[in-house]
DNA sequence: TCTGCTTGGGAAACCGGTGTCATCATACCC
DNA sequence: GGGTATGATGACACCGGTTTCCCAAGCAGA
């Protein structure tokens, strides 16, 4: 016997008298097993510290104790927010985390997605928004067999593959809240083509205008792709009509500090002038002047719950289940006021 | 045999009429191996596509292929340039990417590690200031045989075991620029205790003036601790200095835009009333008002080439050695102007 | 021709777990 | 009391590679 690392499933089988094949069951909870024999050999595994070895048990369950997350996103603190909640779930678990960024768009990469999930032959898989919309993703993980959990800001998938928030209904309130405080020429500044947050934001937007009669003149809708720039370029655009619109909701707050930014530059006062939302909620929104009202989109809790979802044991009913909807919920800062005039 | 998986490596030898041993030669590229038999392998490989299988190779080799990222950073700008740079260098390679965020001051947290890499018996880990500067994180590296690379603002270790920049050496630059724009009464407003990056540059800035025969009063120093709040909260006190500084150098960008908040809101012109430096060149700093003149941290290119130096094979001399040290160079944008008077 | 050394290559053990199946004791049933 | 269901446990092959050790062939020198 080697001495030299950490103990094996094999000195623990000889010091407690028991073959491995016990220990093993003793490791996995298996149910058919004696109450004196389990305690004798739990003790043993308590002494001497035993963990048992991920690569063994990788090869011989032909399944690696490792969560993929699979994400295409540009933004640093999104992608951080959902490290942070899916480490919260895999903390203290035997699960680690490893992180694949994925070229949407590349032609190579759902073929280069399917070898990086047989090769390592993962747990599951996190796919984060917007790779999470593409529904030959989801269909490869089936394919292959791989556990998923799809986020977004819609239903993507059934109940257990999928995370979502409801950006729809929060924005159609965030919107239903600058109609209150009397504003009727609100400007859109979208997100990028292709993501389902982008979609359902504007929807949300469009429905409460609509609901309360408002009209929505095309030029009052600005594209943009979730880039402080792109919000920069598209307010510049707004800021330009005559009349000038009283507000401007943003489809993520990087756009939406853009939109200060350029409100700032040719002298107008926030919320004075003009009034601004955004959505997301993250930092700078908070850090800006003056600071950002938004909608707080809970990303962190979604992913926490989604991993927790997918390293759940089917059987254990125990726990209670995951939710699968989450709910976004205005923040009120300080871009927003009454119209001065109009 | 199985044909539901992928081929092994038993397909390839049966295929190629050789044993088992000799395909495992083949990949490892050992040297004593027949030119033809090494050929005819290789064909049979490439023909079914085959791909050796990490968790045997990891069981075997006692070593998995992964590459841990132990960080305890607060700024996921950072955290992520990081990463995206260690994901540059092992993009195509047989290695995988690991997140492990550690708790910095915790007191179990050297235990904590030591059982990660224990457990997952990682390939080698990549220590992300400010955890990579506390000497017994490496020592423990070394004491369980673990590949290490230290990234940091200054020489940590031998150059195998370490990326730094020269942020000592770009902030007496930059504090040289505004010295030279005829500023004489410059704040600084310093990183949080125990980074090595805070020390530096502010070494670095207290070089500067005293070269120059400029008296820096103490109480032209504030404390900060990198956020956002902390430079608005250290700008404030500046400002209330009588009299006021002409110009401040914040050792970071977040910190700045703290600075440059706290300037408009008291109604001060940024450059014209005071002059703001940051230091990283983080996306914040192009984007606020006006844009930010700072110093540029090549933390990207330095994660790739940490990355590099893990998985460099120690015998081939025929790859350039990575490099040690990255140089920071200072980025000109609207932040910095003369004094308008004095 | 025989010895000695180098070289290509194979058999079998091993890494540290898990699956399958057999074994054995006990309990239960008629 | 015999037959059988049941529960607890172990023996052994297996996951898919690598390592150790050994053998056979080729070739030089004596």
């Amino acid at each position: 016997m080697q001495r030299t690392g950490q103990p094996t499933i094999n000195d623990v089988a000889r010091i407690a008298g028991v073959s491995k094949k016990t220990v093993s069951r003793v490791i996995n909870r298996s149910p058919l097993l004696g109450d004196d024999t389990r305690r004798r050999v739990e003790e043993v595994i308590g002494d001497l510290g035993y963990i048992p070895n991920p690569q063994a048990r990788a090869l011989a369950l032909r399944r690696n104790f490792l969560i993929g997350l699979v994400h295409d996103n540009p933004n640093a603190q999104t992608v951080m927010n959902v490290q942070q909640g899916m480490l919260e779930a895999l903390h203290d678990t035997e699960f680690e985390m490893v992180v694949r960024p994925v070229d949407r768009g590349s032609a190579t990469m759902l073929d280069d997605l399917r070898r990086f999930l047989e090769r390592q032959r993962l747990y599951g898989v996190l796919l984060m928004p917007p790779v999470s919309e593409n529904d030959m993703v989801a269909k490869l993980c089936r394919a292959i067999g791989c556990r998923y959990v799809r986020m977004g800001s819609a239903a993507l998938d059934d109940s257990p593959h999928m995370v979502a928030s409801n950006d729809r209904e929060a924005v159609r309130g965030a919107t239903e809240y600058l109609l209150a405080q009397g504003h009727k020429r609100i400007g859109l500044i979208g997100g990028p083509h292709g993501f389902r947050s982008a979609r359902e934001r504007r929807a949300g937007f469009e429905e409460a205008l609509s609901q309360a009669g408002v009209s929505l003149p095309r030029s009052l809708i600005a594209d943009g792709n979730y880039t402080f720039e792109s919000g920069l370029v598209a307010a510049e655009r707004l800021l330009d009509l005559v009349p000038r619109p009283t507000a401007v909701f943003s489809c993520n707050d990087e756009m939406a500090a853009g939109v200060m930014h350029a409100a700032q530059m040719r002298g107008l006062s926030v919320p004075r002038d003009l009034s601004i939302i955004g959505f997301d909620d993250t930092p700078i929104a908070a850090h800006i002047w003056p600071p950002l009202t938004t909608v707080r989109w809970p990303i962190a809790s979604m992913a926490r719950s989604a991993a927790l979802k997918l390293i759940a044991n089917g059987e254990e009913d125990d726990e209670v289940e995951e939710p699968s909807l989450f709910l976004s919920t205005l923040i009120r800062r300080g871009s927003v006021a009454s119209p001065a005039i109009d």
